[in-house]
DNA sequence: TTGCTCCTCACGTCACGTGAGGTGGC
DNA sequence: TTGCTCCTCACGTCACGTGAGGTGGC
């Protein structure tokens, strides 16, 4: 009978961790003093000691050693459990490696001096939306503001029309691929409530068409300020898209959270993606 | 000024996300209602909230964001934070890989038939310690026994004489490479107080030599039972080795923490290793 | 008035480590 | 008697998630 101090030197485990074990049932003393509750182990305890460390080892925590322990679990269980922990671990070490990535291409980012200052990406994941939306081909840029304007004025009048109520802010879509300052092929939209579906319209000559918009992962930016600056909003996602292996399956998103009207706007720009 | 559950939408951080974040000062809602406590947020909070998300996906702690977003921090600093995490990461995702062939060693020991069942062998690392010692070629295997006892006998009397008491259990030191039948190069001995010097002395015309035995990491089972099942223990530390990728880098050590006279003896052998 | 949203605790997570404060054994 | 060993709480770790129990707003 040996104290828990003399234990641990000869188990090479600290005082602390045979304290815990104890406590947990994982491995209790031969023999607790009544009087004191100091703890007294066998030499002959070192084997299930020794078995729980070299399955702590492989990975399981101390509850899934527990019934190992006490059931004689038969060889071919012990073997789905190292199956499942070695499909765990290459998973985690996946997520580390591309973690890793990340984190190269950010450094990478930063000393190639096109480090988009300003803009954090982030990706998000943006549930499917029932929307209320028209679609026009805007010929110049400069035309964009007054263009949007009519959508948005038709696309609100529509909503207020059909008793509903927008359930998020409005944003468009930007269809053609690339950036265009001609014929610019505009997707103008208003999310409602989900579940509600309104009949199609015709607003002030404006073709209004409900719909339902899919979710998916986006990678997205947020760009604070007046629009001449959203460009680079644009250059920040692109960038991170292709340093982090991501592919771009889908038309851009630009969310006005904040309207020219109410001082600094403030606009979100998505682009769906997939992991290349 | 957005309610929780908006800015939660439009953001897609949880609720009790970004409760959590006000608690810890990391982002706090613009206003917050004296009344009723209701959080309110503002759209051009969305870019701090990205920054933090970014970072996080970075693998910063939420304590390391904070310095980063209050501080300016000069992008020269950024990438010395950046470099660390690489370091860092690279270091767990080595672990894992370890971890990994460590399940696969133990799946292809269980397949491969090879099972040692009963042995669990476990790395532990071992102090050096001063100890007093005695040494011989014994001639053949059954004359181990009388040997050892007259070695035991003759150290126990030494370290009694010198007014000492064991700090531990007794032990061998094989010498001999591999497993031999004849000739067994064997070192018995006792762990002294560290500190203890002892001179060197002859008892019954054994010399016994004090010196200090040098620790380190070793491989290490238990072995419960009749000494004539330990090279069972022997070969299930040499398998592990094997399937683990270390090396053997000095003899082995049996150390007799119960002796043969105390009913059923528990025996540990130590391999002093290193990673190969 | 009824849902819906929001609030504040308090506790759990995993395997211990770190004091604080006190007692038993040689 | 004095160190040394041992004991039992209680709290901290990391970033939230999960109730419990209660209140405000349309």
């Amino acid at each position: 009978m040996l104290k828990i101090g003399e234990f641990s030197r000869i188990s090479g485990v600290t005082i602390i961790t045979l304290r815990h074990y104890d406590q947990i049932g994982l491995l209790k003393p031969v023999h607790t003093d009544d009087s004191n509750g100091y703890r007294y182990y066998s030499m002959r305890q070192l084997p299930r000691l020794n078995r729980i460390l070299a399955l702590k080892d492989l990975g399981f925590t101390l509850e899934q050693i527990g019934p190992v322990l006490r059931e004689n679990i038969a060889p071919e269980q012990i073997r789905g459990m190292l199956r499942l922990k070695q499909a765990e671990i290459e998973q985690r070490v996946a997520e580390e490696q591309s973690l890793l990535g990340r984190v190269e291409a950010r450094l990478r980012q930063i000393e190639s001096e096109e480090y988009m200052a300003g803009y954090d990406v982030v990706l998000k994941t943006v549930d499917t939306m029932t929307i209320a939306t028209t679609r026009e081909v805007v010929p110049t840029i400069g035309e964009m503001a007054t263009r949007c304007g009519a959508m948005f004025g038709a696309l609100f009048q529509y909503v207020g029309q059909s008793g509903l109520k927008p359930s998020g802010p409005p944003f468009a879509i930007y269809h053609c691929p690339g950036y265009t300052e001609t014929d610019i092929d505009t997707e103008s939209a208003v999310p409602l409530p989900n579940g509600s579906n309104p009949a199609p319209a015709t607003v002030d000559g404006i073709a209004i068409t409900p719909q339902s918009l899919e979710g998916g992962e986006m990678a997205a930016t947020v760009h604070h300020g007046p629009y001449t600056g959203i460009p680079n909003a644009y250059a920040a996602i692109g960038a991170w898209i292709e340093a982090n292996g991501y592919r771009i399956v889908g038309p851009p998103r630009e969310i006005y959270l904040v309207g020219p009207h109410e001082g600094e706007p403030v606009t979100e720009i998505q682009y769906p993606v997939q992991k290349a």
